[in-house]
DNA sequence: TGACATTGTATCAAAGACTGATACATTGAG
DNA sequence: CTCAATGTATCAGTCTTTGATACAATGTCA
């Protein structure tokens, strides 16, 4: 469900914030759904449970997850698109974009197998069936 | 030149050799080009020139800089298209365009926004010229 | 009801990374 | 030769991250 990597520059709880605000934005985690517990997820990372609960514990101050002692942590909230834009916040987004397929280029991908991988991936997000005609300017 | 975020948990000298990294590879720096001294580039970002002479220095141990007392930091490599990739590489790069993108639909973009950010960053990476007739799968 | 396993939370310490202040070494210009 | 410009090295301070451990709350089952 979550995977880490101990040479990324970014802290573990970060890692696992965003691949879980990844899961709920993309439909992985839905509203209601159990958390596994802190202990487990931290074992199965290899990980200390400290680094799990402070990424559970950030989610929980954003108003996406619920934590109770005893009884777990489930989810509140989902992001829903649709939501207003900022235009900081707009730009930040589409560099993220831009760096990460410069980083494609950089490695050696070229157009087409770019374009793949984007394809598969608004497939996962914004669903099957959705379909992009033309793409060009 | 290079913009930089004292908010973001990526540590300063990262974010500034990703935006080089990013300028070596779209062509915004080219083989010859010298780069800034290290305390104008510092003083213009607000920052210790130690934050951006390790950022040079990772550049030149990675063979794509050069730098010499005295005489300044030169480019002369840069990374070019067509180079092997591997599989695991391909993986990671796709996890990062598939986490940018979540990360629009996080923040309320729509497919048709986000695919216009993605038109615009190709079109600034492989050339205005370029064309995707279609990205549909 | 009471004991206990399960779960999240709090506290503290250690280690490491990042950033900065300062001094040093090299180059080139005048 | 002098000196400004530039990269390099060293050291210290501060913060973050991570982990070990103990605590508190919830629910289950006898």
């Amino acid at each position: 469900m979550i995977t880490i990597s101990m040479n990324s520059p970014v802290p573990l709880h970060d890692q696992i914030v965003d691949q879980l605000r990844r899961l709920l934005a993309t439909g992985g985690l839905t509203v209601g759904d159990e958390l596994p517990p802190v202990r487990q997820l931290a074992g199965d990372l290899g990980i200390n449970l400290n680094t799990v609960a402070r990424a559970y514990r950030e989610l929980t101050d954003a108003g996406l997850l619920a934590s109770a002692r005893g009884r777990g942590t489930v989810v509140i909230a989902t992001v829903e698109a649709g939501a207003e834009i900022r235009q900081a916040q707009r730009d930040q987004i589409e560099n993220h974009i831009g760096s990460a397929m410069a980083d494609a280029k950089l490695a050696g991908c070229g157009p087409e197998e770019t374009r793949a991988m984007i394809q598969r991936q608004i497939a996962r997000l914004w669903g099957e069936d959705q379909r992009f005609p033309e793409i060009a300017r």
